[in-house]
DNA sequence: GTAATAGTGTCTTTGAGACACTATCCC
DNA sequence: GGGATAGTGTCTCAAAGACACTATTAC
């Protein structure tokens, strides 16, 4: 720091400023039952106060040295999971989104394996289908986050192999092809879907095999590179 | 709102929150002399006076209604452009990065033909090739911003037709091809180049050309649907 | 004609889509 | 053997890459 700018911040206050309320707010994907779900909690406190809403809040600026630090704090205090696939989407700010004025969030999404939820679920949150989730009288704007954090995800399971964090240890590829067919609700035909997974190379085959209506389904595991792979082409809606 | 919330912001004041520093910064592109350029204005005002900075500041809660409008607003007063072509990349916000304490900043880039820019570009503001900017002393992170902003729009240019955003009316395939490979970094085999975009149909031929070196090329104009565009394959780097 | 740039023809390769086919196992 | 699910063989098609080729015009 030049001194110019030690002499400046003497004089310094950030109440100088008009500065919006700024938050955090993370929509967490599980596969529950087959079923793509997302994490929300029910507001203790006003405003909004017993509504349904996304796990998230404001930033602490002694404990958080970055962004990033928020959402994984967030994250870990609903979850108890240290390293989710984590990812900023987006940030949205204006003057009615919050009754407190004008207010901005960054939004993140997570995907996790619900097997990993360690401890303690908090009583206040609950697992809800998407689809329930959206239908639900949300707090602030939050239906449109959760928006468009399905719409990031649902865009980059065109062109990556991201929903593969949502799987557990083990799992079948027909199992991950359902997973991918929620996600962008559309059927995909299957010498496609398993030419395109397996030439990925990003999942490891097992001995292991699991029973599946009348016939033995092979059992794979993640090699973990899922989260930086690009297919060589995108699908098509 | 509801009672309890009428209630609750009777007793509200934002000061009781310890709230990040917010701001909005932007890359804007144009292409000078074949080269990609941004815009980068000198600060006026401490803190970091007489740096070179990206054009950005503080949203107005008075006057903008969202955090776009504040982009929007920013870029009109830099450029005097009112539609160009603009995208939010990221928020970054950490302890460090402006001394006045925890910093929040939500970073746009912007594509614009340079043969659009009305009127007094203000005195402290020019233009620089990327690489020079980069290699510039500049204001707070904002190194670090434009290399997130060339990267968003490196990406970008594998998989859409944006860059052409950045030509002027009229152009030809060789020069738009020029463009792609500056912002790519990296040569691109004519005959695919053509074929690409020309089965993009995004482009409208005229009857127009242009004399380049010893033949006439053809000019081209844009449809104006090349913000919206996906080429079918993604090119590999 | 030569140099310089614009632009084409066409073969190969890769990976998606279609669809009929086979394999395994429980009952 | 029947039913249900897992998994394969193989043809077609679209678009990218390679690369040799032709076209136009100033000098």
């Amino acid at each position: 720091m030049n001194k110019q700018d030690k002499k400046y911040l003497e004089n310094y206050s950030i109440h100088d400023f008009d500065i919006p309320l700024t938050s955090v707010d993370m929509v967490i994907f599980a596969i529950i039952d087959g079923e793509l779900n997302v994490l929300l909690v029910e507001r203790e406190e006003a405003p909004q106060q017993g509504f349904l809403a996304l796990p998230g809040g404001f930033i602490d600026l002694q404990k958080d040295e970055d962004i990033t630090a928020t959402a994984y704090r967030k994250l870990y205090e609903k979850t108890g999971i240290k390293s989710p696939y984590l990812e900023q989407v987006e940030s949205i700010g204006n003057k009615n989104r919050d009754i407190r004025g004008w207010s901005l969030t960054v939004l993140y999404f997570a995907l996790i394996n619900r097997d990993k939820i360690k401890g303690q679920k908090s009583q206040n949150s609950q697992w809800l289908p998407i689809k329930k989730a959206l239908q639900q009288n949300l707090a602030f704007d939050h239906k449109v986050l959760i928006e468009k954090a399905q719409n990031r995800l649902r865009e980059k399971t065109l062109y990556t192999a991201l929903p593969v964090e949502l799987m557990p240890e083990l799992f079948t590829l027909t199992e991950l092809q359902t997973i991918f067919e929620t996600i962008l609700e559309k059927k995909l035909p299957i010498k496609s879907f398993r030419r395109r997974i397996l030439n990925a190379n990003i999942l490891h085959p097992t001995d292991k095999s699991k029973l599946s209506g009348k016939r033995h389904a092979q059992l794979f595991k993640s090699t973990g590179i899922d989260r930086e792979y690009y297919f060589p082409r995108t699908l098509v809606l």
